[in-house]
DNA sequence: TCTGGGGTCCTAGGACCC
DNA sequence: TCTGGGGTCCTAGGACCC
């Protein structure tokens, strides 16, 4: 009999309101949501902005109505604060086990195995209430012997309120009233396709489908269905990852915040995605070997649509921004047709190779270690002072982009002045 | 459901090869 | 009348996650 893992997941409460409030306390017990890139749609709520009826992907034009009669704060996505609130969680995290899994920008799996204390239990409501006071973030944390039930746990002890915010599937005696208790489509991995097609098989239940027969859900819903099958069953088949693994593709889009027209402008906005991707490409040591584009109009607009992408092979791996933007270029020449109004570009960076591999080549231009050791520099700059302190004029200038997303309601006053914020540390 | 953005994994089927 | 058998690589599409 191999002994059961111990893992708990931690996950904040409705992170984004979350951090909002972190820093406006007036705003405790108000109702608070926060928007999408381009004040789009809704894709955070505090427990009172749910309470009202307000729903996940709303679109904000809509609601808006709903909002100001109920005086919800309204706030456009601020990600650098988010990030950096994010970042503190998880250190705080790190200080209570020495194997952390960064899930996503809200949410840490922890190995507690081998961790020594009286009261398991206990522990987890000790590492709630350091989260709390060290970051001011709210936080649920469920613990069981899988993953898939660790998410369980945790969604339960989200829902009950007598839970406090944490459950220890451990203590629980009777699991199968756990299960019996989450509706199939709330199991982690089991999304809307395979929710109705349980449905239609009378299976309803995390329980049910705990029971159901394993070669049947083989069938229907491949090697990754009879992992979250055997999960629930307390049989671990996902592990923690460690090392957060390398990136294998590498996307960077937005919608507009008005609409483009004009090849000259949609080609400032592609500049500026290659100028990110890459970034982030360069980050992780890695260089690419093919580059797609796509645009589009705004679907949802009774206008003409129009939607097209092509992608090239690049005749070796690249990391450097100017190197790839002639590619990028040439391949949104093809791809684009004037007399649409355009909502959206992206690019998509793909087959990626070790940078440290793809050592230069004889038949490289001439200039190409030039490009390189430019680009780190601008690399550097950019680390010491900011986004775009210095970048490339194919990106247009910052000042005139029509394309720059619309963010109204940013909480601006944190992250302007972020020196002034009161320093959080541990207390031995 | 549809007025965000950024990812992953799995499988089927076609192209091509011997 | 059922046309051999087997392998690899690649792509598209479908499912999921936050």
């Amino acid at each position: 009999m191999i002994k059961a893992k111990k893992i708990a997941i931690v996950d904040c409460n409705n992170f984004y309101a979350s951090c909002e409030r972190v820093f406006a306390p007036n705003l405790v017990g108000k109702p608070i949501v926060v928007l999408s890139n381009n004040d789009g749609v809704i894709i955070a709520r505090s427990e009172e902005a749910k309470t009202l009826g307000i729903k996940m992907g709303d679109p904000y034009f809509k609601v808006e109505k709903l909002l100001k009669s109920n005086k919800v704060n309204v706030f456009s996505s601020n990600y650098t604060l988010y990030g950096d609130l994010s970042a503190r969680v998880m250190q705080t995290l790190e200080t209570f086990s020495p194997e952390v899994e960064i899930y996503s920008i809200d949410e840490a799996f922890l190995n507690l195995d081998g961790i020594e204390v009286d009261n398991q239990t206990q522990y987890l409501h000790i590492i709630k209430e350091t989260v709390r006071k060290w970051t001011g973030v709210p936080v649920s944390i469920g613990m069981a012997p899988t993953k898939t039930l660790a998410k369980l746990a945790n969604r339960y002890a989200k829902k009950h309120k007598e839970s406090d915010g944490v459950l220890n599937i451990f203590e629980i005696e009777n699991r199968d009233s756990l299960l019996q208790d989450t509706p199939i489509e709330d199991v982690w991995g089991i999304g809307r396709q395979y929710s109705a097609m349980l449905h239609n098989h009378s299976i309803y239940t995390a329980l049910d489908f705990a029971r159901a027969d394993r070669s049947w859900v083989r069938k229907k819903m491949t090697i990754t269905g009879l992992r979250t099958n055997l999960e629930l069953n307390g049989i671990s088949c996902i592990d923690l990852e460690n090392s957060p693994p390398k990136k294998k593709s590498i996307v960077s889009s937005r919608s507009f915040g008005e609409y483009l027209t004009e090849f000259n402008e949609l080609k400032e906005a592609v500049s500026y995605f290659v100028a990110r991707a890459t970034e982030k490409l360069r980050k992780q040591g890695s260089s690419c070997n093919s580059i797609a584009v796509f645009i589009r109009t705004n679907p949802f607009k009774n206008s003409p649509q129009y939607y097209n992408s092509a992608d090239t092979k690049l005749p070796y791996p690249m990391n450097s921004t100017n190197e790839i933007l002639p590619y990028a270029h040439r391949i949104l020449e093809k791809i684009y047709k004037s007399g649409y109004y355009y909502q959206k570009v992206g690019i998509l960076l793909m087959d990626f190779v070790q940078t440290k591999n793809a050592s230069l080549s004889l038949f490289d231009p001439p200039n190409r270690l030039n490009q390189i050791i430019a680009t780190e520099l601008m690399d550097k700059i950019n680390k010491k002072y900011g986004r775009e302190a210095i970048y490339y004029a194919a990106a247009g200038m910052k000042e005139n982009r029509r394309w720059q997303m619309k963010r109204e309601l940013l909480s601006s006053h944190f992250t302007t002045n972020w020196k002034q914020l009161p320093e959080v540390k541990a207390k031995e």
